[in-house]
DNA sequence: GTGAAAGCGCTAACAA
DNA sequence: TTGTTAGCGCTTTCAC
């Protein structure tokens, strides 16, 4: 009995078998001429996209998956969705993959490692062909299982002991070092930092830089100013009302980021301080609303353009560079200040 | 010669067959151990997912799609990541389809119905099991291709003429006269309008609603005062500079959503127009982050939570109740004022 | 260049 | 209840 006996002229979507009936060749030959294989003849191609367009064929991918091996489906794992920075950031890594012929799988964790280690399976079942996950820093141990696997893997920030994972090191340093020094040359001593939360490493790295850039413009490091808040809005409103009960108050407040700092901006605003010439604010991240903030926000950028261009990179030369030992496995992503309207000179410089 | 003769004992990750061969059963019975068959023994199902723990074993989904013909893939398009409004809706949507056992698929057109289509083929490719269209009535005429394939729908806003395309309509109108109301009894007599993208069905819908709630508050409708924008917030910022140039100054700004609201409350401030004293402004969507404007922005609440449900609660209509005439396909989302400190009585009262 | 056929990992029909 | 097996739609040897 021939193994495909069942097959009835039911209504169903058009396979490559009905491609290849219509243009008179075989399924191999389908299959050659899609795939854009050089040993079909001009003849022939031309028939089968003809009889593609006719039926309004398309492969069906999870049959190309299963014998391939290959998905073309790239995962992105983001801290959370609903911070600006993140949209703009899986926009860009979209924008890349489709043009390289990619699909892409979008994953937020809300900071929650068991959310990230779920979302992790899924993109191992989906058998994503390389996962970026963005998340900055944050219980990437649970992703063992990943590389474990075989599958390319790119992190923001952290370093995993494996040929199949790669790290974009982001530069803070170079940006929160301008941004203290254009603080400085205004006249500024007294410069807060509003962290992002511990939990963090990249909220760590940056409260680390700002610790260091203060040192080496000459400034004093005053624990009392440097607080832990969590990268949203809410977090910066709260930092603020912590900072403005000390004594002594800063003239100047940096933040972890953009989200931080325009709830700082807000909260200043509810206490009629005024922004700049009350209190300079900068923020770290540039998300396209921080030149639309009241004031616009002078703030550090860190281009969404260039981290989703090194996440795809990584992920690529992993792909299709697998077996080179010289093969880039850390990619940089600097950063720069953007002035903007929320930094002025103090009204009353300090000593 | 047997078919599978060419198994090797090849380093490869664990398939169905490795696990049936741990626990001692046919891949039969793992198979229906995994999917929650009760017809399998308590004693065989321990041994199955104790195999399955031990391989670290994780089912390949596109074996299982291409056999079962379900991809537990849904789709959701929407018009523009970087509008926050649409990442909060689709934190809801994945919410709700993870907790269903279902993944998601994400695009953004950025309105641009050449990407709509690209979209619609790709997730057709990918064999989502239904697809939620966010664009708000833009351009859906090429998403024949996805009801034509039979795969369920979802609209917002848009009709389509197919036993497989569900909609969900949104009411504005309750939402709009509750805006136009709470103006009026402010004491508002001349409000304008900045609508969005005339491209857009829900632009349209709105703008009307905006129209019947002047007229039935018996107040004057000028048409100098409805100004196409494009729902973004530099639409918005250039909106309200055209409104500025008029002669007739409106006491009360209406918009089609909050981005533009929030465009016109920066305008606004750069021209030293207080708001709310000296200009009442209002929103559309009620976006995470109109809380926390300067003033807080009052605005008309769209539920991302309630619409997110709607468009889950329709695709899995079609899916589970496909061949039942009753079944419902149409859904509605309402809309309602929420009161922040961007309105209030006008300071020099109109006739 | 082109075609025949094996088989990717799974589900479901059928047999036992 | 459990096992055997066909076959989902495609890519990829291997012949010719």
């Amino acid at each position: 009995m021939p193994r495909r006996s069942k097959r009835k002229t039911a209504a169903k979507l058009p396979d490559i078998r009905a491609v290849a009936a219509i243009a008179k060749v075989s399924i191999a030959t389908v299959s050659r001429t899609m795939n854009g294989s050089s040993l079909v003849s001009e003849r022939l191609s031309k028939r089968v996209w003809q009889a593609i367009k006719q039926l309004n064929y398309l492969p069906n991918t999870h049959a190309r998956t299963l014998v391939s091996g290959r998905s073309r489906l790239l995962g992105i794992i983001v801290e959370n969705i609903t911070n600006p920075f993140f949209p703009e950031l899986i926009q860009k890594f979209e924008e890349i993959a489709v043009a390289h012929g990619y699909e892409i799988l979008v994953s937020s964790t809300n900071s929650d490692p068991v959310v990230l280690a779920a979302c992790a399976r899924r993109m191992l079942e989906r058998k994503a062909d390389g996962v970026a996950v963005m998340t900055f820093g944050e219980e990437e141990p649970v992703l063992d299982q990943i590389t474990h696997r075989g599958v390319p893997i790119v992190l923001a920030e952290f370093k995993l002991d494996d040929p199949k994972a790669s790290t974009i090191l982001l530069d803070y340093s170079t940006g929160i070092h301008q941004a203290i020094q254009h603080l400085a040359s205004l006249g500024h001593r007294s410069i807060a930092f509003l962290s992002g939360p511990h939990s963090l490493h990249s909220a760590i790295t940056r409260e680390n830089d700002f610790r260091a850039a203060i040192q080496s413009a000459g400034l004093q490091l005053q624990k009392k100013w440097i607080i832990e808040c969590d990268h949203t809005l809410k977090g910066g409103v709260a930092g603020f009302e912590q900072l403005s009960k000390l004594t002594a108050q800063p003239t100047a407040i940096v933040c972890s980021n953009d989200m931080t700092a325009i709830g700082v901006l807000r909260a200043a605003y509810m206490k009629n301080l005024r922004v700049p010439q009350d209190l300079s604010v900068i923020g770290l991240d540039d998300i396209d609303f921080a030149e639309f903030t009241l004031p616009p926000l002078t703030t550090i950028r860190l281009s969404r353009a260039d981290l989703a261009h090194a996440a795809f990179d990584a992920l690529r030369a992993q792909l299709e560079d697998s077996g080179n030992p010289r093969m880039q496995r850390e990619f940089l992503v600097s950063t720069s200040l953007v002035v903007r309207g929320s930094t002025a000179a103090p009204s009353k410089p300090e000593a």
